[in-house]
DNA sequence: CATCATGTAACATTTAACGTTGCATGATGC
DNA sequence: GCATCATGCAACGTTAAATGTTACATGATG
């Protein structure tokens, strides 16, 4: 399994809502994406916080967006879902004695650090705006929709 | 337990040979970063492969350096000890049919790439020379040496 | 007030890194 | 030659983090 898929599943799930422009369950979501409604419901429960999005209880209850599209970026989603660990190694101990491991965390960190912040500059400069305008890019030449009917933008 | 260590564990296997200047055992070694000695037999066999380090059986043996520390950079240890995976994140789905879903995907997917780059070009920069020397700095300042007593390097 | 949908805690599953045991092979020293 | 040391390696056990699942409470709608 991949480690970590908490910041692709949750794009992938908000760019599914901007197209349905009317509430959406987390059923119906949690189908669209082959997981599950309670797994969903932890996803958004922090971008709930932030008022990316909104949930409403109740029939035609469910999902929607809460924010300008422009006005977000996958860095705040990243943030807004924990910000999960990025890499997958690391060293073997946090606060070595030893001086060898030492020179080595020290040097390891400084590459880490570095692409830790290229990848974060990175997410801050793509807003959700762009990826949603990416899909209808993709939409205009395709017409497979992942099984989700995205309701009115037919 | 922090996702995967064979890098930074490697490089501090590496240095303390490079201290030692003569055959020093599985066990030995071991002992001194607080692991299993196949655990670390596992570990310098790729190193072996590339001829980085030799292994000799018998009374006496153990392992040696077996390349010069300023010809050989971290990202060559990092593809010897199998260039484990680099990143915690990645993508639900590898084939997505869904449209959202390779949106999202190369975004990502390119903010990492460029990530993954930057690292390796990095690790293509530092030496192991480079790293016994920041350890031979930190030696001069201090002395505690992890336990681990590299025997004539007094 | 029946139904729908979310909120959340608690528990189960899965996967990869890491650890451990056991035994085979080869080298050294007597 | 033989006891001992050390690696080589396969097979299995352990563990931690992410994800999946169940169960039940709460609130909204018709």
């Amino acid at each position: 399994m991949m480690r970590d898929s908490k910041l692709s599943g949750v794009l992938h799930i908000l760019l599914h809502m901007a197209e349905a422009g009317r509430p959406v369950t987390s059923e119906t979501l949690a189908g669209a994406m082959g997981t599950n409604p309670v797994v969903l419901r932890r996803l958004l429960a922090g971008l709930r916080e932030r008022g990316f999005v909104r949930s409403e209880k109740g029939h035609g209850g469910g999902w929607t967006i809460a924010c300008d599209l422009s006005a977000v970026t996958l860095r705040d989603v990243y943030e807004a879902v924990g910000e999960p660990t990025i890499f997958a190694m690391g060293n073997r101990s946090e606060a070595p004695g030893c001086l060898v491991e030492q020179a080595v965390n020290g040097a390891l960190d400084d590459a880490f650090d570095e692409a830790r912040t290229l990848l974060l500059d990175r997410f801050g400069r793509v807003t959700l705006a762009a990826l949603s305008a990416d899909f209808r890019e993709r939409m205009a030449s395709r017409k497979s929709r992942c099984g989700f009917d995205a309701g009115d933008a037919a």
